[in-house]
DNA sequence: CTGTTGTATCGATTGATGTCAATACGTGAT
DNA sequence: ATCACGTATTGACATCAATCGATACAACAG
């Protein structure tokens, strides 16, 4: 079910007004993804592949963890969004979706950079 | 101890080039901070405030948890250094640091907005 | 000093999460 | 059909985090 979060409608940015409390649930389930080592390692070694895509086979290896951990956050990420699954034959390619990272990226507009 | 996190000169976007495993242990330090729909609401509550600044006792109730629980994600916060207290008397007051969660936010640069 | 009040800490409990070995599932090759 | 291989799922375990009641601490008032 696309929540509000992805669809993109859901929050102002966290200091224009204070958060309701569903926004924040929604915003924190965003940040929750990102707050793992392994699943932001992932999302970098796949949005700055050559070609914008993954193979899961090159993946366990880079971030030393095992195959099954690997496809459990490589799940994590594709069920809030960030990234898009495709199979092709035996192996599963995926993609990152910018859009998506916008929006936790928005929620935090009113800091400098 | 600052972090180099912190200190600002940690990492590059996620996007740039791969994230190393210690960049990627100190970002999702990070991020497991704004990971909790309490904190972002204290956060946003904290950063909304007409005068920049916030009395402990006036957060508990917005947000309905008890006020060893908020104490404790106020601490979480500054420790993170997304918060900073100034004791006046008997009362807690905290003020955001938006140069702090902005190196959160330009981690994520490569979206859209 | 004594009592009150705002805040922080402690201890315990409960629920969530990362991890891997084992196994099941799907696809392609022989 | 059979086998090999890439991937997903299951089950179990260990660790961590949020929460609250009770309590300790600190600052002011009397």
């Amino acid at each position: 079910m696309p929540t509000d979060l992805i669809s993109g409608n859901c929050c102002s940015p966290v200091l224009e007004e204070p958060l309701s409390a569903a926004g924040a649930g929604e915003l924190a389930d965003g940040f929750k993804v990102l707050a793992d080592p392994i699943r932001l390692r992932l999302l970098s070694l796949i949005a700055t592949a050559p070609d914008g895509e993954v193979c899961a086979c090159e993946l366990a290896e880079p971030v030393g963890r095992s195959q099954p951990t690997v496809s459990h956050h490589l799940s994590v990420l594709v069920d809030a969004g960030m990234l898009v699954r495709e199979q092709r034959g035996r192996w599963a390619w995926f993609r990152a979706v910018p859009e998506r990272i916008g929006v936790l990226r928005a929620a935090l507009e009113f800091a400098d950079p």
